[in-house]
DNA sequence: TCTGGGGTCCTAGGACCC
DNA sequence: TCTGGGGTCCTAGGACCC
């Protein structure tokens, strides 16, 4: 932890087009090629008699993947991550496409953040490819080398990246400043295989002429609306008053606006987290109807449940609110959940619960996604808490007491098993 | 030929309790 | 009997992120 009354530094770190990178230690010949990860049936690499290796084109591909991660050849068609693999397929139809392989990604995950860790041990997990480090109390870091005040952070930081470049053979990117929201910033001005180093003196020069959209928290809505109101850049955010944001946004946005655009964030980093939901989801290869692809949507549910159960077993929780999710063909999305009195990791109790939030949703449109999700998590091996549970009213499955849930008229849905 | 799968956090209204 | 304020639980939706 940080102790008070040192300056705080913190690093974030990005793995370097993580995926397509992992891929490419595999598949050396692909290096310096447009490559694109994505699609659940991609197909797998053909290896010939005379020891090379034949790769599925993007412009075979046919279906509703989207782009997990392009190498940088790619990006340079205009690819990039979350785009349809078929609209990619048009900007760069003679790119490499593999399917994602998590399994060798979160191994490589598990390696690049244990050699982080022999420099650095204060880490903050944000997913497979990204960590904030907490740099302040490490040996060094408040001490300047020769000339530079700063030398002895800079130091520490690029340890870091030798460390990481020397256990997994990946390049990262590192953004070191006073605070996460900063770092995440400065992480990206060098990429890849850069480290960007910032003060708050910096702010004006380097923060300021970027776009808002580059600030993490800033989407593609809140950045559409600022955009009407003519702010395009981090700096024209800093010159609006607190008061005139908060008018617009809302009392916690709008001054969450302006203290990020002054590059104000005093969050700390967080080395352990509890989950808070475990889910499964899975979009069709075409849209199904609920009364007339009843069986294969009752097995695909059945599925789905068996999944969460297994996961939250795996992992040693149990959920006590179950909820499904839908996304129709107009790809509108809704969700159903309900609390149930005992707390669970069982596939068919898990089922049932998901099965009646199914009773509460009209099916007039055809499915595209169907997913189920498991909340109000506990850990298994703690003992039973009722202290915090009001005893259940009237039938089994209520919501809040004497708030009967709107149900649809009986029809044969998919909420039995197969 | 549109738009994956896994998450977190926030808001908001009604019920209920004190 | 009416009014009412604070706090928590439950549910639904949405923004955002990797």
């Amino acid at each position: 932890m940080h102790s008070p009354g040192r300056a705080r530094w913190i690093a974030h770190l990005d793995m370097d087009a993580f995926y397509a990178s992992v891929e490419l230690l595999r598949y050396p010949e692909l290096r310096g090629r447009p490559v694109v990860i994505g699609g659940r049936r991609a197909h797998q690499p053909e290896e010939l008699p005379d020891g090379s290796r034949r790769f599925a084109r993007l412009r075979d591909y046919a279906g509703r993947g989207v782009v997990t991660t392009a190498t940088y050849p790619a990006r340079a068609y205009g690819v990039h991550s979350g785009m349809g693999l078929m609209k990619a397929a048009q900007l760069a139809p003679d790119a490499v496409l593999l399917p994602a392989d998590f399994d060798a990604y979160r191994r490589m995950s598990r390696q690049f953040k244990a050699a982080v860790a022999e420099v650095a041990p204060v880490i903050e997990d944000r997913g497979i490819d990204e960590i904030y480090i907490d740099l302040s109390d490490l040996p060094g870091v408040q001490d300047p080398v020769g000339h530079d005040p700063l030398g002895g952070l800079r130091a520490v930081a690029q340890e870091i990246r030798n460390n990481v470049r020397a256990a997994t053979g990946l390049t990262c990117s590192i953004g070191v400043t006073p605070n996460k929201l900063l770092s995440k910033i400065a992480s990206d001005l060098d990429k890849p295989d850069g480290l960007t180093l910032l003060t708050l003196d910096d702010l004006p020069a380097r923060i300021w002429p970027l776009p808002v959209r580059r600030i993490n928290g800033i989407g593609p809505k809140a950045g559409a609306k600022l955009e009407a109101l003519g702010i395009r850049s981090i700096g024209e955010l800093a010159q609006r008053e607190p008061a005139w944001l908060i008018e617009r946004f809302g009392r916690s946005y709008g001054q969450w606006l302006y203290e990020a655009s002054h590059g104000i964030d005093e969050r700390p980093v967080v080395t352990h987290s509890e989950p808070v939901s475990i889910s499964r989801e899975t979009t069709f290869e075409r849209d199904l109807h609920a009364v007339r692809d009843r069986a294969q949507l009752s097995a695909i549910f059945t599925r789905l449940a068996q999944q969460v159960a297994d996961d939250l077993q795996r992992k040693g929780y149990l959920s006590r609110t179950i909820g499904i999710k839908l996304r129709f063909e107009d790809f509108r999305t809704v969700t159903r959940d309900l609390t149930v009195d005992q707390p669970t990791a069982d596939a068919v109790q898990i089922r049932r619960a998901a099965g009646l939030c199914l009773k509460r949703v009209d099916f007039t449109r055809r499915l595209r996604l169907l997913g189920i999700r498991a909340g109000s998590l506990s850990r298994a091996d703690a003992p039973a808490s009722t202290a915090t549970r009001r005893p259940a009213r009237g039938k089994a499955a209520t919501a809040a007491p004497g708030n009967p849930l709107p149900t649809q008229p009986e029809l044969p849905l998919f909420d039995t098993p197969a």
